[in-house]
DNA sequence: CTGTTAGCGCTTTCAT
DNA sequence: ATGAAAGCGCTAACAG
């Protein structure tokens, strides 16, 4: 590794100071036209591109934020972490991407190294209902969104959608196809989201007059290999649901390959509805039936705001909770019941 | 944001020297037990962290790699990301994320800016193959591996896939479930690892005596919607392949979506096989054939590569190519053709 | 074993 | 309009 060539090289270079370099490097209004163009000659002769570790030091502002998923591996994670470093691209920023793998140990971990690397800012795409760090970060004014979580907090913010409704239409919807044994693969409750569509679940079944059956009900942790073997057990027992609901489309998709695995046709014998509507699901070979969250929309918010959050230090004393309405999309993989004379 | 607490707070308080400080954090061998535990004690006390960006300034290390990606919502680079930054997690790194949408501008914005950044080495997960700022790094030494992406050059560290054996071998596959019209989803031809698939698909033919019939080909960039459009046009004629090769998964999925969209049944009246082996494809209601490429293994190699590079300084003179096997694995999406009387 | 000191390569007053 | 100089918060000789 050749030695890097410093401003001051540049400098010297230009017989100018090094300071100059520094004022043309960022557009500072008042410089000559004539030691510009030098100084850009410079430049442009020794290939220099300065230091932005220095610059971060000397700035206080690193222009990079840290993104944490529970997965990237979940197209919905990696959907919208695909729009959030688009836009954060667009916007002269970086992304470290941390995946904690649904591990509230390795959250903690990654948002201790993201403020040691002095991000300006944060989205969090998994964060546990109480989690301290989270409260601390509010609590120093450090950016931070929450972005599909929820955490309360005088100063949280937050871009989730109405998951406690999304819930309630999905089930609603297998309900309207005479569905009444109705399974459930329920999120970890650790996430306020997740837990609120568990509570819709409940809430709905109460409405609708239906006991809950809690053999019916996965509520461990999001694993796709434990779904399936829940599902596939579930499956195989007399009385099975005739229908699930899925607290995410990858979690649904499991439950498909549970029941492909068991021959059980979809949607002639089990109806699938999941959440998220992941590009795959509109996929027609697939066709999953899903409730929709305005991803793109609810990414490209959390980015914006977050900046603004950094850029104008906007005075968020309240913070901001934006909930955005859900939507039931069905497709191939719920239809209705039609009972057997057995 | 309050005032960040130093090393020099915590000398104070501990009456030590910021070195000494300095030294305890950094576990250097000789220090008396004692003075280390007041320091430990203070740094506690004051909750102090210390400021990585000074510490990567001072010391020309960053612990931070940079990841460029075409598509991180293609599965293949989502399951690949996730064991990078989960073995770089272990070893103390972070990953800033790029995702170039398959656009060569991108990657080169994204190299110039990780140096900027000084990260201390990039795995490029997508890189066009005569890239001029990719051979810059290699001529600099700057620790670099290319992952499912090759590039010749002398100093050139790679880790792929035998991607044109992979190809033949999915061919050949179609061939012998007595297909003659078997369509091609090529990858761009800027990346060389799709190149050679499609090298290998025109060999095959060329093996086969089957003449090529490029109606049957799409060959532009990247992108789900336009293999959509294109395979939908092409199944509604009446010499229609009886079966497509595609050069990802993510590409055999708009196959089947356009297949599901004629109402043509797969494998019955077409069969399709992709490349890459997403963990989608062993999904027994999707059960996509496809050639399977050991990412976890690549991943980890990559990785493991790139450190060894970062610490160890390792002299890559010759540069290293590991190049391993794919396998063909049938599921659901290919079968024999039984030809039809008409 | 520990303190002193000089950087790392910038930004940013403060002068002029 | 531009230069000088003081940091930013560490690491890493060099002394002792």
């Amino acid at each position: 590794m050749k030695d890097r060539i410093s401003a001051y090289d540049v400098a010297r270079k230009a017989s100018v100071s090094q300071s100059t370099v520094s004022r043309v490097l960022n557009n500072y209004p008042h410089i000559k036209e004539s030691t510009k163009q030098k100084v850009l000659i410079a430049i442009e002769e020794l290939g220099f591109t300065r230091d932005e570790i220095a610059r971060s030091l000397a700035s206080n502002k690193t222009r990079t934020i840290g993104l944490i998923v529970g997965d990237i591996t979940n197209p919905f994670f990696a959907e919208s972490a695909k729009v959030i470093t688009g836009k954060a691209q667009e916007r002269q920023y970086d992304v470290i991407l941390c995946n904690t793998n649904h591990n509230e140990e390795n959250l903690n971990k990654y948002i201790q190294t993201l403020k040691g690397k002095r991000v300006d800012g944060i989205i969090i795409a998994s964060a546990d209902k109480n989690n301290e760090r989270i409260k601390e970060l509010y609590n120093q004014n450090f950016p931070v969104i929450l972005f599909n979580s929820i955490l309360e907090h005088e100063k949280a913010n937050y871009i989730a959608v109405n998951n406690y409704k999304g819930a309630k239409i999905a089930v609603e919807h297998l309900y309207q196809l005479n569905h009444r044994r109705i399974g459930y693969i329920a999120g970890p409750s650790k996430y306020l989201t997740t837990h609120l569509r568990n509570l819709g679940y409940e809430e709905v079944l109460k409405e609708l007059g239906i006991e809950r059956n809690d053999e019916y009900i996965y509520n461990k942790e999001f694993s796709y290999d434990e779904v399936y073997h829940f599902t596939k057990a579930l499956l195989k027992k007399r009385d099975r649901p005739t229908s699930f609901f899925a607290a995410s489309d990858q979690m649904a998709l499991a439950v498909l390959d549970a029941a492909a695995s068991e021959n059980i046709k979809v949607p002639e014998q089990l109806s699938v509805i999941g959440f998220d509507d992941i590009d795959l699901a509109r996929n027609q070979y697939i066709g999953l039936s899903t409730i929709t969250q305005p991803k793109e929309k609810m990414a490209t918010l959390a980015l914006e705001k977050l900046i603004s959050l950094i850029e104008d230090g906007e005075e968020n004393d309240a913070g901001f909770q934006i909930i955005l309405e859900p939507d039931l999309i069905q497709r191939k993989t719920t239809g209705f019941l039609v009972e057997k004379s057995t």
